[in-house]
DNA sequence: TTTTTTTGTCACCGTTTTATTTCAGATAGA
DNA sequence: TCTATCTGAAATAAAACGGTGACAAAAAAA
C-alpha cells in the first residue's frame, strides 16, 4: 500500500504538467493528471485525492466551475494556478472554495511550501475528525484508535486492533483468509490460517455480547470472515 | 453578545495597522491589534482570535519567530504580510506554521479573500481548543511555557516540555510512537522508542502523584501514550 | 577552563503479547 | 454412517515490550 498523499494536477499546459509532475513525483508525492475539466472532475471523483492543483486557463470549461463544482461534494484543498493576477480573479476564485491561488509563473519551491501549507490542513481535519463505526453497541474510532462497548473503552492488543481496524473499514465485505493475513500480518504469513482462528477468538471474547453466538464478526465458512456494522 | 470572528493584527506600521483595522471593522469583523511581536504574543494568547495577521517586519523580534511561538500551542490560521517578495521567505514562513503569505503591496479584496478562506478553515475544524489544560493537579499553560503541580511551578528541560506540550495538545488521542518522535524529535529517529520510555518516566517523575501508577500518561502498549486530562 | 545540566544509550527483568500446537466439535459430501 | 475438512477452544512456548536504574556524551552555564 502507498501512503504518500495523493496529488491530482488539473492542468493543460502540457509542459507545465509534466514539470510539476516531475518534481511533486520526486518528492514522494502520489500524482496524478488531467488536462481538461471534465476529465479532472471524474479522477478527483475517483481517485480521491489529497489535494488538488488546478490550473484557471482550461480548454473545455472555465476553471472557477472546476472549482465550484470539486467543492459541491468534497473539502479538499485547491491550489490554484493562473497567469491571470487581477484580483477580480484571486477573489472570485477564493471565494468559490479554493484554498490558495498562485500566479504564473510562480517559483517551484513557493508551490511545494504552499503544497505542504494544504496538505498540513487536511492532515489537521482528517485527523481531528473522529469516523465512527458502530456494531450494536459497539463504537470503533479509528482517528483516536478508540474501542468502545457502550461506556467502556475496550482494551485491545496492537495486533487485535489491527485486525479488527481492517474488518471495520471494510465491514459489510468478506474478507478472505489470504487477505486478512496479508494485510494484518505479513505477505508471508498467508497461510496461517490458524492465527485467525485465535484471535478472531479473542476479539470475540472481547466485542461480541454472546462469543459463542457472534453477531459483529460473522464466520464465513471456507472463505474468510466479515464484519457487520450498524448505520 | 458578539460572535463576530475575531482578528488579530500586528503590524508595526501604524498606517497600515490602521487602514487595515478600518476595514476589518467596516467588513464587522472584530478586531485587535499589537505593533510589537511581545504585544502580539501576550494578546494572542489574552484573546484567544480566530485569525492572526502578521506583518514581517517587527521593531523587536523576528516576524517569523513570532509565528513559532505562536504555533507551540495553538493553529489558529496566521496571514504573512511583507514586504519581502522572495521565495525563501515566504517558503520559509510556510514551513514555521503560516497560513498564507502576502506581499506589499496588495489589493485589500484579495486580503479580505485570503481572510475569509482562513476563517473558513478554522471554522469547519470548530475546535474549542483552549491554551489552558488540566489533569488533576496539574496544569499546563502552552502560551506560556508554564507547567504547575497545584500552586508550585514544574521545572521541565526542553525536550521535556517539548514532549509534554505536544502529548497535552493532544490529550484523549492515543499518539503512536511513531507520530511522538517524529513530531518531537525528528523523523529520523521514528524508530528509537526507548527514548520515549526514558522520557515518560522522567515526565511521571515530575508530574504523577503516584508515578508508578501513572494517572495522566498513560501506556498503551503495543501503540504509544495517551495523556488524559481533566475538563 | 571547570562544573552542572541535559540528552542520549544501554542492559536487565518482569509482564504482556504473540506464535504455535493440540484437541474437540461441527459441517458437508460420499 | 463414515470421513475429510474446517472452525473453535484451550494451553503453552517464544518473543516482544515497557519500566527501571545507571552511566556516558554533549551542551550549557559558571
Amino acid at each position: 500500500m502507498n501512503n504518500a498523499p495523493h496529488i491530482l494536477v488539473i492542468d493543460d499546459e502540457l509542459q507545465i504538467q509534466r514539470a510539476i509532475r516531475t518534481i511533486l513525483t520526486e518528492k514522494g508525492f502520489n500524482v496524478s493528471a488531467a488536462s481538461r475539466g471534465e476529465e479532472g472532475l471524474t479522477l478527483a471523483a475517483a481517485s480521491k485525492p489529497d489535494l488538488i492543483i488546478l490550473d484557471l486557463g482550461l480548454p473545455d470549461m472555465d476553471g472557477v466551475e472546476v472549482c465550484t463544482r470539486i467543492r459541491e461534494w468534497t473539502q479538499t484543498p485547491i491550489i490554484i494556478l493562473s497567469v491571470r493576477d487581477s484580483e477580480r480573479d484571486k477573489v472570485s476564485a477564493l471565494d468559490k472554495g479554493a484554498d490558495d491561488y498562485l500566479t504564473k509563473p510562480f517559483g517551484i519551491e513557493e508551490l511545494l511550501a504552499r503544497v505542504r501549507v494544504a496538505l498540513r490542513h487536511s492532515a489537521n481535519r482528517s485527523e481531528t475528525q473522529s469516523n465512527l463505526i458502530h456494531a450494536g453497541s459497539l463504537s470503533i474510532d479509528l482517528a483516536w484508535h478508540s474501542v468502545k462497548r457502550g461506556e467502556e473503552e475496550v482494551k485491545l492488543t496492537a495486533t487485535e486492533y489491527k485486525l479488527l481496524a481492517y474488518l471495520a473499514v471494510n465491514h459489510g465485505r468478506v474478507l478472505t483468509h489470504q487477505s486478512i493475513l496479508t494485510h494484518v500480518w505479513d505477505p508471508a504469513d498467508a497461510d496461517h490460517t490458524e492465527y485467525l482462528r485465535v484471535y478472531m477468538r479473542q476479539l470475540r471474547k472481547k466485542l461480541e455480547a454472546d462469543p459463542e453466538n457472534p453477531q459483529i464478526i460473522i464466520t464465513e465458512p471456507g472463505i474468510g470472515y466479515r464484519f457487520i456494522a450498524t448505520d
